[in-house]
RNA sequence: GCGCUCAUCGUCUAGCCUGGCCUAGGACACCGGCCUUUCACGCCGGCGACGGGGGUUCGAAUCCCCCUGGGCGUACCA
């Protein structure tokens, strides 16, 4: 065990999407390369907006993608009692105070603020005042540095600074009592030992915020680490209208989470020239320094591309099972049909999703072949009637079904009648599935079962036009 | 507005720190060809970028400055 120590602190206020996930990913990673430990904490002040729900869908997109946590989840809601002692710790030493500015005061402010051209922070009417009244409606502030610089040397981005008058004495207390995520951030951070803060971009301005709270409170400050953001098409930040960003949504179009944490991975990280990584080689690879700095851009082809190479490499009892799934969303009972990992086989590398599979699959599990117009009038053709009577004959003959005895049994009626692939071939596809595009007719064949395989021939036969 | 930050093909990126090996490499997508019993897979090839302007230097994608553009923040949200 190192002394490293990460964490995950979602918000369950909706799905993890996209770049939740991958900044899940990055502490995962980071905590098994450095055998450290990687916490996962809910951040879930905001009574009203969190919700069980929410919870639920983030463990388990979680637990889908196979991001394990050494610790936790532990829920914010369940630590005021600390929160609260922290706060009047701070009181007590003057290094927060009590504020009675009530928000329609502050709007006002902040609106005059900006239209005078200044910075919309916090006056500090409260700030100078004798202790105000514990009874009256009040916030707590803490009492921010009003000179000097903060500054951090982030892991990704270098050092950062920021002049202590751009901060105003941000609230840490609410009027009803609760406090606010930047206080109990830095307070669950520094009690739960984090050594490290891998977070989202978007908190580069709420560090210089918490720095001094850790000094306040007398604690160590973490090292911080700020991954790029995940953006839209456009450029914009990721959101619905840039299509699906919840990452379970991916599993139910079929998604397998290996793609998911591989795509994932590459965005903003990059090892050399390589593409494809396990888990596992990512364990031993990831690092903070070949993360980039710049924002990128969620490209749906390209996740759909490592989809597709894990569906084509995937282990075949396990798609199975993935499809099974896949199919009953189809309304397809796999149970009395061919067997699922044959055809999971002849499937693999024409689908570059589960439910592209699952479409494709459909044919295998049809009692009554529903034929494509085009395909039908183009291949099913009455001239095919001897030709389909010759392969039925021919299959009918065979001792065994399997993919070798198939295509035997072709090869021997093709040098008995002297037929052309042409002339049966795209009939007999037809026939099997009802469209032109398919796995080989000897596949199929051998999958579907000689009886089967006649019995859609001779179906054919009687719809010849 | 102010603050922080980023900037290589359409997209993800390598290269940048330690200037010359870069006529800028890889991947996705796209286009073409090959393979082929269809569809795919696969293979081969093509298209395609250092945002702009100034410097520094014998030499800059790489260093410096300015501009422009993007992102984030600026809540009694997280």
């Amino acid at each position: 065990m190192s002394n490293l120590r990460v964490r995950f602190a979602p918000s369950p206020t909706g799905y993890l999407h996209i770049g939740g996930a991958r900044t899940a990913l990055f502490n995962y990673l980071l905590a098994k390369k450095e055998q450290g430990t990687f916490v996962l904490r809910i951040e879930d002040t905001d009574v009203a907006r969190s919700t069980r729900e929410s919870v639920d869908a983030i463990l388990q997109a979680m637990d889908w993608l196979g991001l394990s946590c050494d610790e936790g989840p532990f829920y914010q809601s369940e630590r005021f009692e600390l929160y609260q002692e922290k706060i009047e710790q701070l009181l007590a030493e003057g290094k927060a105070y009590r504020c009675t500015c009530t928000p329609e005061e502050l709007e006002e402010k902040r609106n005059r603020a900006l239209a005078e051209g200044g910075k919309p922070k916090y006056d500090g009417t409260c700030r100078d005042r004798a202790a105000q009244d514990a009874d009256l409606p009040h916030v707590v502030r803490f009492r921010f540095p009003q000179q000097g610089e903060t500054s951090f040397n982030d892991r990704i981005k270098g050092v950062i600074r920021f002049a202590n008058d751009e901060l105003d004495d941000l609230i840490i207390r609410r009027t009803d009592g609760t406090p606010t995520y930047n206080f109990v951030v830095v307070v669950d951070d520094a009690t739960m030992g984090i050594s490290l803060v891998v977070r989202g971009d978007d908190h580069v301005n709420n560090t210089p915020r918490q720095i001094p709270m850790y000094e306040a409170l007398g604690f160590p400050v973490p090292e911080f680490a700020h991954v790029p953001m995940i953006l839209g098409a456009d450029k914009s930040r990721l959101s619905k209208r840039h299509g699906a960003t919840s990452v379970m949504a991916y599993r139910d179009l079929g998604y397998l989470p290996e793609a998911m944490v591989n795509y994932l991975v590459r965005l903003g990280w990059s090892y050399g020239d390589e593409e494809i990584f396990s888990m596992d080689e990512l364990i031993e690879k990831f690092s903070l320094e070949n993360v980039g700095k710049s924002a990128g851009v969620f490209n749906p082809d390209k996740l759909l591309w490592l989809n597709a190479h894990y569906i084509k490499t995937g282990d075949v009892g396990r798609l199975a099972g993935l499809l099974r799934g896949h199919l009953l969303e189809l309304g397809i009972d796999a149970d009395g049909g061919p067997v699922l990992e044959a055809v999971v086989r002849s499937l693999q590398e024409r689908a570059q999703t589960l439910v592209e599979m699952a479409e494709g699959a459909r044919f295998y599990f049809a009692g009554k072949i529903e034929y494509d117009d085009k395909a039908r009038a183009k291949c099913l053709t009455a001239d095919k009637k001897e030709p389909l009577l010759e392969v039925v004959r021919h299959l009918e003959a065979m001792r065994e079904c399997t993919l070798e005895s198939v295509e035997n049994a072709f090869a021997a009626m093709m040098a008995a009648t002297g037929l052309k692939f042409g002339q049966f071939g795209p009939a007999v596809r037809v026939a099997l599935t009802g469209s032109m595009s398919s796995p080989s007719n000897y596949e199929m064949i051998a999958i579907l079962g000689v009886e089967e395989s006649c019995r859609r021939i001779r179906a054919a036969i009687e719809v010849l036009e």
